[in-house]
RNA sequence: CGCGGGGUGGAGCAGCCUGGUAGCUCGUCGGGCUCAUAACCCGGAGGUCGUUGGUUCAAAUCCAACCCCCGCAACCA
């Protein structure tokens, strides 16, 4: 296919090979969850395990900040976008520092770098392959909450994501031909299969493509918060476009003809780790893009599975997300971090639980490795003077032999990125450890004075263990295994460690051991877990306020609390906009079932000076017949709109009940006319 | 025939691709130990691996059909 443009580079920084992986950049209309700490933290993860493994890392982040949404939520808190923008992206980088995350790049989108480097491809690609990107007049259905075109067509149409309506674009936009690139990609997926990850993804992506694709828009004449097209201002980036193209610019691509040193050192960027529902822009059109740019392509793109939430994704509006930061006050930031890994296996939807959280820090952390290390270092402190113990001999080598196969096990699993199975190989030697400090008893040992040499073997085992355990856990567990590191009076950094540079036996005997502070006390269940739900109530309703965030997710983080729009103060309406919904007493002359529908019942309802056939949501709870002659309350003045084809005018009031959203009807307690109107 | 995920001891999960003793964590019962964060160690109880049929010397694992659960969408103006 194409021929890289980038040479690899002259003169590299380094010896060592390099890796560049990235997150997604985060949309900053709202404040990050866990999942989007989910995918940060995955990847601090591997960019630390890399390092230790002898790579020169890259690792970026950042925040997409372009956009109708940016622009709506802006206008609505009456702040400018990049006032908004600012504001957010100063939450995300909080988190980041909160979680320890050891990025060393940060894109926003709305950097002056950013708008050259998009200007920048997209004038490359016109000159490389010049049919690729064109004009057209568009027309479709666009869902401004995710960033989708639903329908090339004016109908209306919901989107298939959140479900509502989407808003009739029509305008002249710039087009990419994607179509043309099917065989290309198809001949990427055939020539490198790990391009995406798991496999079953692959396969996802693959019919997709197979089924034949659609030229996509990448222009915006609507939008004024984004980035200008070149030569042609009024006209700025769509999405896809601007976001994908900041894995270039976050290592320098703006800079020169042919970007930074430091771009021609790291890109390609080896993998971009992303969450399943983005998998088909990273894997089919960012792809495509570069190809049509004549720019290399990344190695790999992993798409990991959704952390549910109780069985339910996380959605802003089930009011079931969980977020970061009350965890970390309580549990501390290792806590989050192992038990995201730990508790699912990584690529899998996983469920996420407070209890299993909890359950997992107290089981693993405070009793596993904290208590381990804190019986250690007592011993070593009580019985060695506190210094490394010198035995003249090692005669049991089963803790050597451990320490190794548990090294070789985990560095392929975390190359694989098999997490879970890669903790769990860890935890082997943590129990091997206690079981064998309980088998040889030091502290029997310590009593008798022939047993000395005994008692310096066994605990300089221990010591060389705990000192394993801290290097093969440090990308899971930065701050506890930072800590005995220092415990075991190593001078050096830890982070600066190469996994595979160290033998058994090569701490020193005779050194002083550290002051070791205890790591992971134990906490109580249900008081934990009352702290930290107390505190994620907090974020999700500061100061009590009415929940009007219900069907709006572009609301902004409670740190805004500037005066809005007159009408929308503090999530209140006024009575004028109240009345402008005109709601009439109404009876129901008839109700039948839709064809091919299962939730929603044709109903003609008299509603005075009329009838009016109403769709209505209700065969969840409602039989047809028993509607007939009900008094319920209709809302007269509602846009028509079509329901699986059958026109609805009207909607009828129901109260929507239990985490299912059961329908059930509001009706009057006293005789009332049809046609009434209620205020 | 909408798309996807799943059904394995009380709970949560791994194993399935590459058939061959059903494994892990929590919980539970009994015992041990006292260095340690009421922790740690040992032992026990508890499973017809959703159902049925097939392939095979052998099936949780492969094949077929079916049942059930969960997301998402279609359809809650």
């Amino acid at each position: 296919m194409t021929e890289p443009y980038f040479r690899p580079p002259g003169q590299p920084k380094s010896h060592k090979p390099t890796y560049y992986l990235t997150t997604p950049i985060y949309y900053a209309n709202s404040r990050p969850h866990v999942g989007s700490a989910y995918t940060t933290i995955v990847c601090d993860v591997i960019a630390r395990h890399k390092r230790m493994c002898n790579y020169d890392v890259a690792y970026l982040t950042g925040t997409d900040e372009h956009g109708v949404n940016i622009e709506r939520a802006a206008e609505k808190l009456g702040i400018s976008p990049s006032e908004l923008v600012d504001r957010n992206y100063k939450i995300f980088i909080d988190l980041w520092k909160l979680l320890g995350i050891s990025y060393t790049n940060f894109i926003r989108t709305t950097s002056t770098q950013h708008a050259v480097a998009v200007q920048k491809i997209v004038r490359r690609t016109m000159r490389r392959s010049p049919n690729a990107i064109y004009k057209k007049k568009y027309e479709g259905r666009y869902c401004v909450y995710d960033n989708l075109f639903i329908s090339d067509t004016a109908e209306p149409a919901n989107c298939p994501i959140c479900g509502r309506p989407g808003e009739l674009i029509s305008e002249e936009n710039y087009f990419f031909r994607l179509s043309d690139y099917k065989d290309d990609l198809l001949a990427l997926y055939a020539r490198n299969p790990n391009f995406v990850r798991p496999d079953f993804r692959l396969n996802e992506v693959r019919s997709f493509v197979e089924s034949g694709l659609k030229d996509i828009s990448i222009s915006r004449k609507s939008v004024r918060w984004g980035i200008p097209w070149p030569d042609d201002p009024e006209h700025v980036f769509y999405v896809w476009y601007d976001a994908l193209t900041s894995y270039l610019t976050g290592i320098g691509f703006a800079e020169g003809p042919d970007g930074s040193e430091e771009f021609r050192h790291y890109w390609p960027a080896n993998l971009h780790m992303i969450g399943k529902e983005i998998l088909r822009f990273h894997a089919v059109y960012w792809p495509a893009f570069l190809i049509a740019a004549e720019i290399p392509l990344p190695r790999q793109v992993f798409a990991h599975g959704w952390l549910l939430f109780e069985q339910e994704k996380m959605s802003k509006s089930k009011g079931n997300v969980a977020y970061a930061e009350p965890i970390v006050k309580v549990l501390g930031n290792d806590a989050l971090r192992y038990y995201l890994l730990r508790e699912t296996v990584f690529g899998q939807d996983g469920n996420f639980s407070r209890d299993a959280l909890i359950t997992r820090y107290n089981a693993d952390l405070a009793n596993g490795l904290g208590n381990l290390a804190s019986r250690i270092l007592t011993m070593v402190e009580r019985y060695c003077d506190g210094k490394i113990p010198r035995p003249p001999m090692i005669r049991d080598q089963q803790i050597a032999i451990l320490t190794e196969t548990t090294r070789a096990e985990t560095r392929m699993a975390f190359d694989n990125f098999e997490f879970s199975l890669g903790l769990e190989k860890i935890w082997v030697l943590v129990s091997a450890l206690d079981k064998y400090l309980t088998e040889n008893k030091p502290w029997d040992l310590a009593s008798q004075p022939d047993e000395r040499e005994r008692l310096m073997e066994v605990l300089y085992n221990a010591c060389e263990g705990l000192r394993f355990l801290a290097l093969l856990l440090h990308p899971v567990l930065p701050n506890a295994t930072d800590k005995i590191w220092a415990g075991l009076g190593r001078p050096t950094r830890l982070e600066d460690q190469q996994v595979d540079e160290t033998t058994f036996g090569s701490l020193l005997p005779g050194e002083p051991i550290g002051k070791f502070e205890a790591v992971y006390p134990r906490v109580e269940k249900k008081e934990a877990s009352e702290r930290i739900e107390a505190m994620e109530e907090e974020i999700r309703n500061p100061a009590a306020t009415v929940k009007t965030a219900a069907n709006d997710p572009a609301t902004v983080p409670p740190t805004a609390g500037v005066a809005a729009g007159p009408s929308t103060a503090g999530g209140k309406i006024s009575i004028d906009d109240f009345l402008k919904v005109e709601m009439r007493a109404g009876v129901v002359k008839s109700a039948e079932r839709i064809q091919g529908a299962d939730k929603i019942l044709k109903l003609m309802v008299d509603i005075g000076e009329e009838v009016r056939q109403i769709v209505a949501g209700l065969a969840v709870s409602y039989q047809p017949e028993e509607l007939i002659g009900k008094k319920v309350v209709v809302v007269a003045n509602l846009a028509p709109r079509k329901l699986r084809g059958v026109e609805s005018n009207g909607m009828i009031v129901a109260a929507s009940v239990g985490p299912e959203g059961k329908p059930v009807l509001c009706t009057f307690t006293e005789d009332v006319p049809a046609g009434a109107k209620l205020k």
